[in-house]
RNA sequence: GGUCCCGUAGCUCAGCUGGAUAGAGCGCUGCCCUCCGAAGGCAGAGGCCACAGGUUCGAAUCCUGUCGGGACCGCCA
């Protein structure tokens, strides 16, 4: 169920009875018609701009339609009050049994509360991650893997069906630096002085990987030319990188669904195939690039390139699909990759990249846009920096990868919990301050904690009510009609926009929105407890009233049920105490 | 030079794809509590939403421009 879809069907059904009327013209476009909780409470529980956003279009004045709209709301049992307020809002003020319904449904559907078919079961697509294979991941990756994997758990408990995806980057260049790197080690491994030239990778990682390659090769390499060993070893070492990269992810409890290799793109014909489409559609061409305005490169010279026509899909500059010696650019397997992706049917693709792939945006949603004649859209998510302190002070460990911290440094600091609550506590596009010691701190500062904490509370009264000998199994079957104090209702009321939550923020891609939500959440159910204390009848165990016990802690469990889903979603353990 | 992101309380940031008197935490001020319903509670001060125009019933939100900060800018992925 969703409370306010409901109350907005109300409203749009009175609407369209008054256009039947006659009372409003016919056809009205009721599309920006909403209905939202008012930001100040006093004006009601529910507000709806209905008259304000038809008036022009049906020649009324605001206030007259809500005039007319009033009295049809208020025909309906859940709204006690329909108010017409300030230049043409209505403001509803609703039965309590209304949030005590929402309550009586969060305990029906458990975990499930909230679950939306919003989606319509359409196929989507999100690719994040992506790192490199030539070492583990790192903390900018690890943002990216959190911000990716939520998103993906969001979008699923919207009613999307979700494919998780992971692109690896083992056919440029990169991996050939790899491989060198990785034989180095090898040498190591027989006793050799490696030579770690500049440009190779010099992390710590890669001596179990050349000490591998003795045990698989023996000395079979050793003192051969590099055309030799080469492809051998890359495929070796990339494969031991992948194994290091999964193992992070699964660290992290990060689950791809699809591992795709861009080497595996060549020799299959499928870049030669994607380019033909663009060819087709007469996207491709050979030409010369003007120099970038600015700073000119000093090597610049103008040479005829083979060109994607970017700028027809809104990109600024055409793009270079070949190198100068005939080979891709990385562009070229991108486009066949995203090429795929179109053709494997998603209806929906997502891609979630460091904030320096700026860049690469439009380019990447030009392509999308011409091999799929538009259909497809492509929501590109950029993830800023994260910039790691303890205790204030910046955080520049690293015991295995040299200059980089580690997701692994990242998680065994701090667990695989808060590191993936901690990593939502920003929008995406906004940098991120992560600090260990704040994260660890049991703090009304501390999100984390903070929200956790709601949750043990809610559960640990359920087990203390069990102590003191009050049937909890009856909890979900009690009678709500006790709850009717404000802020036990407004506990409630809470809950019951949850399922409006998580469609927005599905709407807008944003995982974020379910870490606010949460810690508002959380911030309502400690203050209720907290008036506990001055007011003793909102206290939840109460043994001479067992039926508002019941009603209380039914009320309690819906809430722990709705932080247990949001925490469900971003990834999160909810713990039952926090000793 | 261009593109993208950002500019909201002293600090760190939200602001639900245009709504009413702009919010939270920290910090600050004052009061309360020392209670295992613990890891504090209540109240208060604090804002020209960078600036200037525009769109409209209505703008922090959308558009244009300016200023300021960051990222990126042919054959690195």
């Amino acid at each position: 169920m969703n409370l306010y879809a409901d109350i907005k069907t109300l409203v749009l059904d009175s609407l369209n009875a008054l256009a039947a009327e006659g009372a409003l013209p016919q056809g009205l476009d009721l599309s920006n018609v909403a209905v939202e909780p008012p930001r100040d409470p006093a004006h009601g529980d529910m507000a709806t701009n209905a008259a304000m956003v038809l008036a022009r279009p049906a020649g009324l004045k605001p206030r007259d339609i809500a005039a007319m709209l009033a009295p049809r709301l208020q025909a309906d049992a859940r709204v006690l009050s329909a108010e017409v307020a300030g230049p043409g809002f209505l403001n509803l003020r609703l039965s309590p049994q209304v949030w005590r319904d929402a309550v009586a449904a969060a305990l029906a559907a458990g975990t499930d509360f909230g679950r939306s078919d919003m989606g319509r079961g359409q196929r989507v697509n999100v690719e994040y991650v992506s790192a490199n294979p030539t070492g583990p991941l790192h903390v900018g990756h690890t943002r990216g893997a959190v911000f990716g994997d939520a998103l993906a758990s969001l979008l699923d408990f919207a009613g999307y069906d979700v494919t998780r995806e992971y692109y690896i980057n083992d056919g440029g260049a990169q991996v050939d630096v790899l491989a060198r790197s990785a034989y180095e080690r090898y040498r190591e491994a027989h006793g050799l002085e490696p030579e770690i030239a500049e440009g190779l990778y010099p992390g710590d990682y890669l001596i179990p990987v050349g000490a591998a390659l003795k045990e698989k090769y023996g000395d079979a390499l050793l003192g051969k030319p590099e055309s030799e060993w080469l492809p051998d070893v890359r495929e070796f070492a990339t494969a031991m990188m992948m194994d290091l990269i999964r193992e992070d992810l699964a660290a992290l409890g990060v689950r791809m669904d699809v591992f795709f290799s861009e080497k595996s793109l060549y020799g299959t014909g499928l870049i030669e195939e994607a380019l033909a489409a663009l060819e087709k559609k007469g996207l491709i061409y050979v030409g010369v690039l003007e120099p970038p305005k600015g700073k000119t490169p000093e090597d610049w010279e103008p040479r005829p390139q083979t060109l994607f026509r970017a700028t027809a899909f809104g990109d600024d500059v055409d793009r270079p699909l070949k190198k100068s010696d005939g080979s891709w650019t990385y562009f070229a397997p991108d486009i066949a990759y995203h090429y795929d992706k179109v053709r494997r049917g998603f209806d929906l693709l997502i891609d979630v990249f460091g904030a320096d792939h700026g860049g690469y945006v439009k380019r990447m949603k030009a392509a999308v846009a011409a091999l799929s004649d538009e259909k497809v859209p492509l929501d590109v998510k950029l993830c800023q920096l994260v910039k790691l302190y303890k205790n204030g002070q910046p955080f520049k460990m690293s015991k295995r990868a040299g200059s980089f911290v580690t997701l692994r440094d990242v998680v065994d600091e701090v667990g695989p919990d808060v590191t993936r609550f901690m990593m939502l506590t920003r929008k995406n596009d906004a940098p991120l301050d992560f600090d260990f010691a704040k994260a660890l701190e049991q703090s009304r500062d501390n999100p984390v904690f903070y929200v956790q904490y709601a949750h043990a509370r809610a559960r640990s009264a359920l087990r203390a009510a069990a102590e003191a000998g009050i049937d909890v199994a009856a909890v979900p079957q009690a009678d709500l009609t006790p709850l009717a104090h404000p802020a036990e209702l407004a506990l409630a009321a809470r809950i019951a926009d949850w399922p409006r939550q998580v469609e927005a923020a599905a709407r807008s891609h944003e995982p974020h929105r379910v870490a606010f939500f949460l810690q508002e959440l959380a911030a309502e159910l400690h203050g209720l407890w907290n008036k506990g204390k001055d007011e003793p009848a909102l206290r939840f165990v109460q043994p001479d009233d067992p039926a508002g016990t019941l009603a209380r802690l039914a009320l309690l469990s819906a809430a722990a049920v709705v932080i247990a889903a949001g925490l469900g979603i971003l990834g999160v353990t909810p713990m039952d105490e926090m000793r």
